[in-house]
DNA sequence: TCTGGGGTCCTAGGACCC
DNA sequence: TCTGGGGTCCTAGGACCC
């Protein structure tokens, strides 16, 4: 049961990226266009946004350019250009703040609206409201968008979804056999594919399926937390609200290499890179007043496996020189057994310097694991990351 | 020359503390 | 000598999302 005061719009804008080039690239509608890589002669991009020409020849979202090119060669690619999706993204949640104000970012296209208490929303249960909205997002920037209108956030984004490009569907409670049960389980917004594949070895495809599923089995299969939420998700039911700011947790830099660096003869391009992306991230936390505690590297290996590495300081630094001696330390703990894809440093733990969490005694330092993390484990003998001699 | 980059949240074991 | 029991922090990995 829904509380029945709730009115919640999910608007997601349409194949967004590629939209605002196609602002900026009039001659290029209605050609099949995608979205992605740097434009730096990188190889090994994945395509970020299609337009509908280029889905209609199967090309989608994280597939590798190549294979775009192969099932479209007439696809035309270019280049993301993320300051000016940003700079339309801002442009489109100003539209939308001048008719309701209670707005939940979900990143550069989407965001949640709660509607509840706005002038008007009781007309039509909220669709003039929505169509209002898509008329101002449409007139601020040229874009359109699709919303979802629903007694909470889980249904609203299920319900722009199903009508795409430019739609606006509305799902009520007593929707939910007819509309919602009959759609993938996919389609729940936490149920990716790993856990996709896990409900269907146990029969489970659709969210009706997964709504008549005995709860207990859910819960012996995916926990009490998953499985219960499980059982709840596929009933329609969601009480989060719509959270209209938030703190960041961490931020990071990661970059890919156009070739897969050997861990001691390519060492000065990997040591510059990760000291390149600690650069990177001291200069974004200070633009934005933070600093962070828990420093972190990311390996990616030419197998796809990742390992990640961490410390934490005594207390928080936004210092370039802090963040790279830490990402350094971390990288020294790792055993270079292969060619490296990625390197990525991220700072967690985030405060805002001179705010009160920072503010009191320095946590003391593990002496044991400080120890332990300066020599190598015993009986070590694989090769560590450096310099070849 | 398959497979980007920037995030959040959860789990789980060991250390440590009371 | 037969093994408490919570609570929090740290680290590593993984699922998932845009």
């Amino acid at each position: 049961m829904n509380a029945p005061d709730r009115r919640i719009a999910h608007l997601d804008m349409d194949a967004f990226y590629a939209s605002v080039e196609l602002l900026r690239h009039p001659e290029l509608r209605g050609l099949p266009v995608a979205i992605g890589g740097t434009g730096d002669g990188s190889r090994r991009g994945v395509v970020t946004t299609a337009n509908y020409e280029a889905r209609a020849f199967g090309v989608r979202s994280a597939m590798p350019m190549r294979r775009a090119a192969e099932l479209c060669p007439k696809c035309v690619f270019l280049p993301v250009d993320f300051d000016e999706y940003k700079r339309l993204s801002r442009m489109f949640k100003r539209a939308i703040a001048t008719v309701a104000d209670c707005i939940e970012d979900r990143g550069i296209d989407e965001v949640y609206i709660d509607l509840a208490g706005v002038p008007g929303v009781e007309r039509e249960r909220g669709l003039a409201l929505a169509r209002e909205i898509k008329r101002r997002v449409l007139d601020a920037t040229g874009l359109t968008c699709s919303i979802g209108l629903a007694p909470n956030k889980l249904l609203a984004k299920i319900a722009s979804d199903l009508d795409k490009p430019d739609g606006l569907t509305l799902i009520e409670d007593a929707d939910i056999p007819a509309r919602i049960w009959p759609l993938p389980a996919r389609r729940i917004n936490g149920i990716g594919p790993k856990s996709d594949a896990r409900l269907e070895a146990l029969g489970i495809r659709t969210i009706g399926e997964l709504a008549a599923a005995d709860p207990a089995l859910l819960v012996a299969h995916f926990g009490a937390h998953t499985g219960g939420w499980m059982h709840e998700a596929a009933h329609g039911r969601d009480a989060r609200p719509v959270v209209t700011h938030s703190e960041p947790v961490s931020r990071s830099r990661e970059t890919t290499f156009e070739r897969d660096l050997h861990p001691q003869r390519d060492w000065h391009e990997l040591a510059g890179t990760l000291a390149r992306l600690c650069r990177q991230v001291a200069a974004d936390l200070k633009a934005r007043g933070y600093a962070g505690r828990t420093i972190g590297v990311k390996l990616r290996f030419d197998d796809f496996r990742i390992v990640t590495r961490d410390i934490s300081l005594d207390r928080p630094t936004n210092d370039e020189g802090a963040i790279r001696r830490a990402a350094f330390e971390c990288l020294a703990r790792q055993q270079a057994t292969r060619r490296i894809r990625l390197v990525g440093v991220r700072v967690g733990n985030l405060a805002m310097p001179g705010s009160p969490a920072q503010d009191g005694v320095p946590l003391p330092r593990d002496p044991a694991r400080t120890a332990d993390s300066a020599e190598p484990p015993a009986g070590e003998t694989l090769p560590l990351f450096g310099p070849s001699s």
